[in-house]
RNA sequence: GUGGGCGUAGCUCAGCUGGUAGAGCUCCUGGUUGUGGUCCAGGCGGUCGGGGGUUCGAGUCCCCUCGCUCACCCCA
């Protein structure tokens, strides 16, 4: 039997209705601060990811579904969304429009990793952008923002990281320094700790390995090694949320997956949620426009896991879909008949079903009783035949003319 | 990519030391020559994830493979 591919899912409807209703506070929330909603292709330039993502990442270096598009171009399915807004932002002008350019979206996006629980080769994402602004103010609003999303979620024991990477100079600086010290006790460290110092030795406070620990106890921390600016701008942020009555940790050793990032970064966990604790994070991109070849524009943004999210989701009211009527018929000889009150119906604004099964008479209504159907309607053979039509809360049944069946229904009064 | 656990009807599962498949739920039909929610009866539905091997005979043992799952890793 042919099975959905590895790490990949259907959404069937019951799981469709819950991720409308994130998709509804997603709008509310976002839409009402004024984000506009983007979506794009599925598909990007290998380079876009290569520039954009850096290369030295774990998700460049082997988590891209990446594919020759026949034409000698080099696709890959997108493993993230910051870079492909910003390239959109630049393809578009978007810098004429006023500045900043605030954006959502929620779309699936690809990584060739081992599928675990809440991990996923194709999962989906909501994530907010803003391009054009560097005031801490901007960083502020977006953590504001996804901690009020997971508060509408009924999230419980969500935790928020928070730390400042400061500028690229100060990081080079920083790795330098961190790298010196990496090597200096380079005996102590595990294996695939020392063989990374020089790729991302940032990684080495991640470690779990206890002698590694250790080490890292006594390494310098790059929020100490801050510029004047940085530190103020993270300071500022800092206050913002502290108004906002957001909790937080300050965590100097996070570290994010992308290399694009600058000054702040930030990450909300969940320990309900076992091996894979990130909901979602994001931080302050100030470079990124420019490694695309844009002209210098700051920006900062997050994206949230959407199964993630829904896993520690408290229970979220789903509207029953109500059914007003139920078109079944006495024998087949009436499906014509049928098949037109029920369009009739829903062009009258009812929300109608018609049978569709060939079941009995019985199955008929014990069907239209299953799906809660508040009125059956079973039409006889022909148009002029009159229509029984019940009302299943009651039992109370009628014998009507087809053209007084939707009237009946609309005037919603008790049949008698 | 590495390691542990698992994989029997749509769903939840039972199948003892190997003898050619079962239950409950769901769904459909009937129980009133056409009318639901209870109850009763019956029916549909499985090449026991797939392939190979051992055996007179394998769901049950062995190997390979696919998938799910947990952890490492990484991240959302």
């Amino acid at each position: 039997m042919i099975q959905a591919p590895k790490g990949t899912f259907d959404v069937l409807p019951e799981d469709a209705a819950r991720r409308e209703v994130l998709e509804s506070h997603v709008r509310r929330i976002l839409g009402g601060a004024g984000y506009g909603r983007i979506e794009t292709p599925t598909v990007e330039a290998t380079e876009l990811f290569a520039r954009g993502v850096g290369e030295a990442t774990d998700i460049v270096r082997k988590e891209m579904y990446t594919f020759d598009d026949g034409g000698g171009r080099s696709l890959t399915l997108r493993p993230e969304g910051t870079a492909p807004v910003c390239r959109a932002y630049l393809e578009h002008g978007m810098h004429k429009l006023p500045q900043p350019v605030k954006l959502w979206y929620l779309s699936s996006f690809f990584r060739a990793e081992a599928p675990q629980r809440g991990r996923y080769r194709q999962f989906w994402q909501v994530g907010a952008e803003v391009i054009g602004s560097a005031v801490p103010e901007t960083d502020a609003e977006l953590i504001v923002l996804l901690a009020e999303l997971l508060g509408a979620l009924g999230a419980r024991g969500t935790r928020l990281l928070i730390s400042s990477l400061g500028t690229p100079e100060t990081r080079a600086e920083y790795r330098e320094e961190l790298t010196a010290y990496l090597h200096r006790h380079e005996e102590r460290l595990a294996t695939e700790v020392t063989s990374r110092i020089d790729l991302n030795p940032m990684r080495a406070f991640d470690s779990s390995d206890p002698q590694t620990r250790e080490v890292m106890c006594g390494a310098p921390l790059l929020l100490d090694r801050l510029a004047s600016d940085d530190a103020e701008h993270f300071a500022a942020v800092r206050a913002l949320l502290d108004d906002a009555g957001i909790a937080y940790e300050l965590d100097p050793t996070l570290v994010r997956g992308l290399d694009y990032y600058t000054r702040t970064v930030f990450e909300f966990s969940s320990d309900a949620l076992g091996a894979q604790s990130g909901l979602g994070g994001g931080g302050r991109y100030d470079r990124l426009i420019e490694q695309l070849d844009g002209p210098p524009t700051p920006g900062c943004g997050w994206a949230a896991g959407i199964e993630r999210m829904l896993m520690i989701a408290g229970e979220q009211p789903v509207a029953p879909q109500l059914t007003d009527l139920y078109v079944g018929m006495h024998g087949r000889s009436g499906a014509r008949t049928a098949f037109a009150l029920a369009r009739e119906a829903r062009r009258a604004g009812l929300q109608a079903q018609l049978e569709l099964a060939g079941r009995s008479l019985k199955g008929q209504l014990r069907h239209a009783d299953r799906i809660g159907a508040r009125y059956v309607a079973l039409v006889g053979d022909g148009p002029s035949a009159p229509v029984s039509l019940r009302d299943m809360a009651s039992g109370d049944e009628l014998e009507t003319a087809f053209q007084n069946v939707i009237p009946t229904i609309l005037r919603g009064s008790r049949l008698s």
